[in-house]
DNA sequence: TTAATTGGGTACCATTTTAGTCCTGTATAA
DNA sequence: TTATACAGGACTAAAATGGTACCCAATTAA
């Protein structure tokens, strides 16, 4: 499936909660009921978050959790990485050099530049385009299209 | 980290090594060993490329698997979804109206987009691609930043 | 200064997914 | 007819994932 894990999913959706409420200190019983989840698994979520740098997080009353910063320089990419470690797509496009099955192996080249195309493209997209309520309005299927077509004529 | 299972990543390796003999019957004990991967293993992994129509296969002696079209109308996609099933990021990106949380999700429809870009890459990606020994040289970085601009700018 | 509030960390358990193995059946070619 | 090779399914072991509980630390307000 090339899924997000569900807590990835549960981090989207609490940081487009928070990044539509910027000013405010979100509690995070307060988001956990906010999104319809457990109260732990949010916090959980939040936890890696903050360890991440994306979230900044203030003890005691009256505290809680606000953006580290701004909703549109955070990317999808960096949500992602921050809880299932960094975007790639088989084990060799991360660590390099650590598959005994190089020599037989004979797609990793490619595959680390599907890798690479990927994380770019989630890179692009924002916590402020996520959080929108209006549809980002790419214009994914032209010019990716286009790409490889480019790609397959060269 | 958003990666492929293990089964897929045998699975384009492969395919990658019956592309690169696109005569020959390949059996499935010559083809496990020609990759150094566990017999049953690759087994396992030809018999759902040839339930997803990729492969087609000939038993008895002289047997074995072939591509059931060329390589160059075989796409990474797939062969991803093949063995792991539709690419879809989120739950909700493949069956529409199942989550109960859509009320309070609000992202959604973000993510199905970008859902779509990465599906719509990987089906630019054909398995000629994969297979050649000179890596792809597809002008990911600039193009795709190009479009993520615009969007942005939309 | 004390109590209430709120995040931090750790350890644990249940479930699901993934990977791998084995066995038996069936088709084909020599 | 026999050796070869794929087909299908059941089963098991291991790992990742998700969820819970518990207690500690920091901050604020009364």
């Amino acid at each position: 499936m090339l899924k997000l894990s569900r807590l990835t999913d549960y981090a989207a959706v609490v940081m487009a909660q928070i990044a539509r409420h910027p000013q405010a200190s979100h509690a995070a019983a307060d988001l956990a009921e906010a999104v319809q989840l457990p109260h732990p698994t949010v916090s959980k979520t939040l936890k890696m978050l903050v360890r991440a740098g994306l979230l900044a997080s203030q003890r005691g009353a009256q505290g809680g959790y606000r953006l580290a910063r701004p909703a549109s320089q955070i990317t999808a990419a960096d949500i992602i990485s921050a809880i299932e470690g960094p975007v790639a797509m088989t084990e060799c496009s991360q660590a390099q050099g650590e598959c005994e099955l190089a020599a037989t192996c004979g797609v990793a080249d490619n595959w680390q530049r599907v890798s690479l195309a990927i994380r770019t493209l989630l890179e692009s997209v924002t916590l402020a385009h996520l959080a929108a309520s209006s549809p980002l309005k790419l214009p994914v299927q032209l010019p990716i299209q286009s790409i490889s077509l480019s790609a397959v004529s060269a």
